[in-house]
DNA sequence: CTAGTTATAGACCAACGAGTCTATAAAAAT
DNA sequence: ATTTTTATAGACTCGTTGGTCTATAACTAG
């Protein structure tokens, strides 16, 4: 059992296959099989690298969330000041390619298994973790640590929320109306703060010089 | 097929026995046996009544929400204002019985098949618009149309959010804390407003004696 | 170049689950 | 009271699925 390059290509390259299966076919309609016909190889072969149907779905879940964590590290290293940080967390997570009701599904499927599996309880309490620690960094600059530690909730939540819309109704919530409730939202806990407005304008350029659509 | 008093005694039993198997087992382990065991009666009959699994979810689905549904017009037919009707449907969305990890997770295992079946769609968009309808004809009368529009679904996804989260960390969102989480968003959305608060602790003093504990 | 290790696939197995068939008990209708 | 309908269950079927066993091809190390 070498960990070879071959293996990371190799799981990474599942993975992906078995997060678009989820995303299509939900969780009842994602087997073994078909994941590795996506994949064009052998159901053998994907239980090779994951020995179960479990585990690989718990890859499933990280490379969803490794795509997104890229995300909001490229916004986040080309942010200067706490606004700016705060407004990359928001913007990476209803970023076009990744906010779409495709991918919310995937979501909705994994998250539907977590309260009855440990591991993915582990990882998706690592996720939700990483989250609230990067907008706490910023917002202990911007507000007493009670307040930012609800405000830092209350985004977190208000995401997660965004995200659920966006996989329930077909067409209900896009990109848009997620970050005009978003802003609603910021401008409703900071009224009238033109360093939020500036930060808000800053990473929404970058954004889209990063990812243009 | 004679729809009697019987017919509705078991369809009733059975949609219970169902979302209870669900929050247990999640959407993976609920099968049709699992569930007629539960009800202590053989898993023909259940089929006898709902014809295939797919149904029974569904009438599981309409189960869930009849009880919210209830709770929801309890305190609805009780209140006065406009801002007491907002505050009756955050209430009963928190109400002590309702919102636990357990019916938490019957939700989540049910949310994450809508996107693959029409019909769940169907009865889940119906729910959400109801919650908007309510949430609408109160705010109509507080904020112009524009802004009672993106206010109500600030609310509701905001109320979904925290759902999510209740069902996705064992002991990390309770009832106190979602409905601190919703004040802090109706503070930010309508600061200062006596009218509101007053309408908050009527409506939480008759959620209180309504259901006790 | 050879020996061992890894990758991949095909056939197979055992478990399980949804739904049907058949039979009988209970109830309703005539 | 008898006949028809409804309720309930047990046995069974058939497809699916996760996972294993075995065989072979490809690759790596010495």
């Amino acid at each position: 059992m070498k960990r070879n390059k071959l293996w990371r290509l190799r799981t990474e390259e599942y993975s992906k296959a078995a997060f678009e299966t989820l995303s299509e076919e939900g969780l009842s309609g994602t087997t073994v099989e078909k994941v590795a016909k996506r994949a064009g190889v052998s159901k053998t072969n994907v239980l090779h690298y994951f020995g179960n149907k479990a585990r690989l779905l718990e890859m499933a879940l990280r490379y969803g969330n490794a795509d997104l964590a890229r995300e909001v590290s490229a916004l986040l290293i080309r942010s200067n000041t706490p606004w700016e940080r705060v407004y990359s967390v928001i913007e990476a997570n209803f970023s076009r390619q990744f906010f779409t009701p495709k991918i919310a599904h995937a979501w909705l499927s994994l998250l539907a298994e977590i309260p009855y599996n440990p591991s993915y309880q582990r990882i998706q309490t690592a996720i939700h973790q990483r989250m609230r620690s990067n907008l706490m960094h910023a917002l202990e600059q911007l507000a007493e640590r009670e307040r930012a530690e609800e405000v830092a909730l209350a985004i977190s939540v208000m995401i997660d929320g965004l995200w659920l819309r966006c996989g329930l109704h077909e067409g209900g919530i896009g990109r848009d109306t997620a970050l005009q409730q978003m802003e609603l939202l910021m401008e409703s806990l900071f009224p009238s703060s033109p360093a939020r407005l500036a930060a808000k304008a800053r990473i929404d350029e970058i954004q889209s010089i990063l990812n243009p659509g």
